[in-house]
DNA sequence: ATATTAAATAGAAATTATTTTCATTTAGAC
DNA sequence: GTCTAAATGAAAATAATTTCTATTTAATAT
C-alpha cells in the first residue's frame, strides 16, 4: 500500500479515504475490474458512492501510475493495478483465468527502429496468459 | 476488393450491397473508423440502413478478417481494414495524424517463451506512429 | 488547533454507445 | 424459379459513461 500512496502524494492528488479504499480494493482483489465492479464493492463501505467519482478516480489512478488500463473488447473500461516498481516503460500481462494483472518487462518494439516507412510513436501491448496458480 | 471478397467466400458470409458498400468504404477512406463513422457515411448511399446491421457487420467481418479491431481507449469500438495478405499471426501500426493502418509483421512475443511463471496464450500489439504522407 | 482553499464528493439527470427483438427481405444453393 | 438460412431495418431497450451542481473535505498555512 505505502508505494501506492507514494504515487498518489507525488501526483498531488489527495489522500481520500474513497481512494484509499479503491486502491486497497484492487490490491484485494487481484484481478482487473470495471468502474461497475469497482463500484459494487466499494459501496458496501461506502454507501453512498456516486459512479461519477468511481470513474473519475479510476482514471486519476492512471494518471498517476497506480492503475493501468486493461484491454478486453467488451465495451466496458478494465482497470489493473500497476505493480511495476520501476517507473520506466513496461507492459502487462493478464492471466485469462482469474484477471490477475503483472507488469513485465520484455518488449520487443525497443529494438525496432522503423517499420515499414512509418515513424513509431508508441505502442500498446497486452499479453494474456495463465499464472502459476490457475495452472 | 477481390482479396477481401474471397476472405467473405471462404467465411461463409453472403455478399450483401451493404458489405460491398461497408469494405468500399473502409478501402477508399483508408482510415480507422467507429460504427457511427461507418454508418454515417453508408447511409448516404443505403438511405435506411439501420445500426444493427453496421454493429452486426463490423463485427462479422472482423471475424473473416477483413477488419481489425483498433484500440483507442475513447469508448468507442474502432475498426480498420487489415490489409495483410498472409494469413498468419500480424500486428498493425496506426498513423495517430490520418489513421490509417498497416499490418505488421514484427513481433516481439515469439520470441518469448515464459514470462514470469505464466503460460503465454495470445497477445494483442498495436504500434502507433506517423506515416509517410503525415510526416 | 483553526481557517482557508482548491480539489473531491454524491446524486440526479443527461448523453452516448451498443444490443435486442422481431417482422421482412434477400443471397446463394439447388 | 424455389427454397432456406442468413441478413436486414426499425423501434425500443439496455448499458455505460459523463455532465452539472451544490456540498464536503484533505492538505496547507496560519
Amino acid at each position: 500500500m505505502e508505494q501506492y500512496l507514494e504515487k498518489l502524494k507525488t501526483s498531488g492528488l489527495k489522500l481520500t479515504p474513497l481512494r484509499r479504499a479503491i486502491i486497497k480494493l484492487f490490491i484485494d482483489s487481484d484481478t482487473h475490474m470495471t468502474p461497475e465492479d469497482t463500484w459494487a464493492t466499494v459501496k458496501t463501505q461506502f454507501r453512498q458512492c456516486g459512479f461519477p467519482s468511481i470513474y473519475r478516480n479510476l482514471e486519476s489512478l492512471v494518471e498517476c501510475g497506480i492503475l493501468t488500463r486493461i484491454q478486453q473488447f467488451d465495451n466496458k473500461k478494465h482497470y489493473g493495478l500497476c505493480n511495476s516498481k520501476e517507473d520506466h516503460h513496461h507492459h502487462h500481462i493478464v492471466c485469462i483465468k482469474c484477471g490477475k494483472v503483472d507488469a513485465i518487462h520484455e518488449c520487443a518494439i525497443t529494438d525496432i527502429k522503423q517499420i515499414k516507412g512509418y515513424q513509431i510513436v508508441s505502442h500498446y501491448m497486452q499479453v494474456n496468459g495463465i499464472c502459476e496458480d490457475c495452472m
